[in-house]
DNA sequence: CAAGGGCTTTGACCGAAATCAAGGCATTGG
DNA sequence: CCAATGCCTTGATTTCGGTCAAAGCCCTTG
């Protein structure tokens, strides 16, 4: 069971007071007294697809429950190639304990809102309260999961498993429509042919010829650019390498 | 700085008595009396290169602080298709706390030599020590930040960067003879040439002829297939791509 | 020493994905 | 309505790394 499967299978609704939104991140491990005190430092943002959330250039100072939306996870090299290193999904937690060395960007890949928090007031916090450092410990070895099957689609698989494998990550977070019968499903795509290419290894043109292979396959259909049905979950698992 | 790196410098030896050395693992996190009790059940082992320490065969029910020797974590697709996702030095801590769904492997790159304690043992004193869990986070945490630069690395280098930062990797984790002055180092490569390829996501023609231009470009020297020395560190990261 | 096996190197060739280059198709704004 | 802009697709060509094949180098073992 996946750190986001257990929160919502706890099924801990937490109002957050400040954001006025009721919502299972982080704040779930929190029990109500601790939340009033945080939830006075709390606030609710909404932020356009593309908007930098960390980066380099402001020392940002604050975490974040992930409400809506998809946050694209970046590092660079120094001549500009780009590699996506994560995504976050609501509720997943966003921001850098204990200050890591390692140069990371985050960016709105689509509308966003967040529940943000002083970092001053999380740390505060996590020296009180032991089982909200553990539920960022899990969140952390989720994402450690993630980052290491991710490294083996990128050293391992052709360019055809990247993007089913890619189609089928995303159909996994952020179906709307699962449909167990049929073996159907349908989201948009919260990602530019571009941000698939960076997330993927692979360049836009590679990105663009395997969906268009994949269309004319039938497995998918794609309408205005962003709108996916996969007509057959499993035939695209079988293209996804394992 | 690193996990690694602040357990040194915090300097912390703890003399762990089931297995008679002095290490700075995990354990260094615990007090002198948990500790007592945690060494009843731990165990000092030895084993040899190849050897599996955790796999889908034997599910293994203990936790190691790794002494000495490299661990490399793999995950393999269903047609054999290898990655390595990871690699451990001392004082590294081995184990999947909280059962994690990903199915990895442990394997013993270089003859290891490991503490172990039981699973229930260290579930147990992470209940009741907060400290020991805030370590792991912070080990989990710096796993996570290498993970996620070796996505850069097999997502957007080059085949010769490749090889220049995986040596510069190897190098900065176990360079015995650091010459800051003439900026040269030298060390054994812990890895075959096989399991370099599964490493960077390459074939192992395509990492010898990388070595080999190194080689006769000056930048390496390489003994016995195994020993390496590098003329200049400078030299090679500029070949890394940063 | 010779034989054998495991690992590594090297060479010739091939192919998947990158690069280079147009062109299409929406949405936006004058 | 017609540029103009930003994505996306498609085609032609190139290239980097993979595949196939052979040989070299140690190290062990009889």
């Amino acid at each position: 069971m996946t750190v986001r499967e257990d929160i919502h299978s706890a099924g801990i609704p937490v109002l957050c007071q400040s954001c006025e939104a009721r919502h299972r991140g982080v704040c779930g491990a929190l029990d109500p007294d601790q939340l009033v005190g945080l939830a006075k430092t709390s606030s609710r943002h909404s932020v356009e697809p593309g908007s930098e959330l960390i980066g380099d250039a402001e020392t940002v100072d604050s975490y974040s429950n992930v409400l809506s939306g998809v946050v694209k996870l970046t590092k660079s090299l120094s001549d500009g190639r780009q590699q996506i290193v994560g995504l976050q999904f609501a509720p997943d937690f966003l921001g850098r304990p204990f200050k890591m060395e390692s140069e990371i960007n985050a960016e709105a890949a689509t509308a966003v809102s967040l529940c943000s928090f002083p970092k001053t007031a999380i740390e505060r916090m996590m020296k009180q309260s032991p089982e909200l450092e553990h539920r960022l410990l899990k969140q952390t070895l989720n994402e450690l999961d993630e980052a290491r099957d991710w490294m083996v689609t990128l050293g391992r698989k052709t360019a055809a498993e990247k993007v089913a494998s890619f189609l089928l990550m995303i159909a996994r977070n952020i179906d709307p429509t699962l449909d167990p019968a049929t073996n159907a499903t349908s989201f948009d795509l919260p990602l530019t042919r571009a941000d698939i290419a960076d997330f993927l290894g692979l360049t836009i043109e590679t990105v663009s010829r395997q969906l268009t292979r994949l269309r004319t396959d039938a497995v998918i259909r794609i309408d205005n650019n962003r709108h996916v049905t996969v007509d057959s979950l499993t035939r695209l698992a079988s293209r996804s390498g394992a």
